[in-house]
DNA sequence: TTGATATATGTCGAATATGACATATAATTG
DNA sequence: CAATTATATGTCATATTCGACATATATCAA
């Protein structure tokens, strides 16, 4: 994983530590931040389109400028659900949240392959 | 809607009552609703296809049986995270999940048609 | 039927997510 | 530059979700 992935990761509360790199983070909770991410960048992006401020989605969706912040830069403390109500109350239908929950936004890990061994 | 189905709604814990009929939860209510109904139903199906038990998933995603059978209910009290991580620890794809997530399980509400004024 | 196994329901203390607030930092505008 | 506006970060008390347990009910085989 770059460096620069990795360390906005950690910056999100998310366990990147060297305990646990990212690329050791078992399928399914890879899968999970995968998704927060997608949902995270698309609420932003919705937000932007929209032209209004965190402050004007906070009000939208009953809640504050920070939680909205930690939303999109895919906090840890942030539930899928908070992610998913906030788009559909930007409007975004269900089909397009589907399609969001589906989609990869960090590189999947490579399966190792198989080594040919040295012929030393 | 249905008795029958409002009934098994109303079970679940959702609000379904008199000062709020399903029908007249927002649209953005009724989508996550229906997102973690449709969830539900697939850790249910995916759970069948595979013959384990409830005991089994319980295991598979360190939990207890009786929450599996919350989860498999679609009960209030279960976030739409432990549906989707039940679905990834069974196997599903992200992409599948995705598919999931914008599935409808309950009919839209019909927008309310303009009517031609009665021509007493 | 009876017993065994599976699923459902209710409750609990612990863990996690929440909105709100203060305040820091960044971006924009004049 | 300074002032203004937008976004980020840290913390807290409250609310929600959690696994676990007890126990009820259903399903099915003998």
């Amino acid at each position: 994983m770059k460096a620069s992935k990795k360390k906005k990761l950690e910056a999100a509360g998310w366990k990147v530590g060297s305990a646990s790199e990212f690329l050791e983070l078992s399928d399914t909770e890879e899968m999970l931040v995968n998704m927060k991410l997608a949902l995270a960048k698309n609420v932003k992006a919705m937000r932007q389109e929209k032209k209004i401020t965190q402050q004007g989605l906070a009000k939208l969706i009953g809640s504050s400028q920070s939680r909205v912040a930690k939303l999109e830069n895919a906090d840890s403390s942030v539930s899928m659900e908070l992610l998913v109500r906030s788009l559909a109350k930007m409007g975004a239908s269900q089909a397009k949240i589907g399609r969001i929950v589906g989609t990869r936004v960090v590189q999947r890990k490579k399966s190792p392959s198989k080594k040919r061994l040295a012929t030393t």
